[in-house]
DNA sequence: GCTGAAATCGCCTAACG
DNA sequence: CGTTAGGCGATTTCAGC
């Protein structure tokens, strides 16, 4: 699996599958011009070579009654390498903890939670976030409304540096 | 297209499209304990209730050259409703901030940036973020590595508050 | 190597019970 | 919701560039 270089019908196809990751082999490969045998053959070259690293539904978690979503900033007392990875250790196994980044500056890691209402995020908050071995510090920021939530990566920038270095 | 509640096969579905987003109906159907053909309905109507936004490949940042990723704190001088409106537009013009979030507390709001390198960021940053009109201050940090990125909503804490209101 | 064409197999998706 | 059934898509095979 070499991540060998992509052309540009590769990257019409990454592009179509992040925008629409249900469409039909038929329909992609009509999409970016090829036949589609060849078409599949690329989808799962992308796949095996980790450039698709799954497929996933958006689900609304409103709808789905999770109505608090909040970004929590957490500063560590250590970064010694250990106990970092036992903090995102941690960050897996807590279900209300969708994303964990470790970040560079005074912010340590910053957290995607999500929860049913404020009371359960308050409770996992108080009893587990801040209760863990090794924090040191919790800024939370509840989400009042969402503005924009793109998936992955803006093809057409990379288009437009590649058109550029040609 | 009322939003009338969800049975147990209907979570199922959803959990099983949050986890394999491009699994064939059949299989889907294998999975929930029902037939292909009211699996299919049942989809369908999870789509057009909004319960499902879309289906998305997720496609690796890094391997695709999008080497940077930046999470950006924004103040604004004006939180009128209208001069929020403006920001978020200008966000969603953007293509390399792939996620804005409305916050309370000081922050206004929280951007989720990638980049294919540090100078091209820095120069969003300069001439386009923090150049922005009603734009206070950016607070910039880097991510260091990603330790978690589940998608949606966690579909077992779910279960759990069901079964516990039963 | 790559693609495309043909053929097979399996899935999707009506219509009906 | 299940079953049937026809059409379409997926996937292998094979030939050609």
């Amino acid at each position: 699996m070499p991540s060998t270089k992509l052309d540009p019908i590769d990257r019409k196809i990454l592009a179509e599958l992040q925008e629409d990751g249900r469409m039909t082999n038929v329909e992609l490969a009509r999409r970016v011009g090829i036949s589609a045998p060849p078409c599949l053959r690329r989808v799962r070259t992308l796949e095996e070579a980790g450039y698709i690293r799954g497929y996933h539904a958006d689900v609304d978690p409103r709808l789905l009654g999770f109505e608090v979503q909040v970004f929590a900033m957490v500063g560590l007392s250590s970064q010694a390498e250990a106990d970092l990875v036992a903090f995102e250790e941690l960050c897996r196994s807590w279900p209300l903890v969708r994303e964990c980044h470790m970040l560079n500056g005074e912010i340590d890691f910053i957290l995607k939670c999500v929860a049913p209402d404020l009371s359960t995020f308050q409770s996992f908050l108080t009893g587990q976030l801040t209760a863990a071995p090794n924090v040191a510090s919790v800024r939370t920021s509840l989400v009042i409304r969402g503005a924009k939530d793109a998936p992955g990566v803006p093809f057409d920038v990379m288009e437009e540096r590649l058109s550029r270095s040609a």
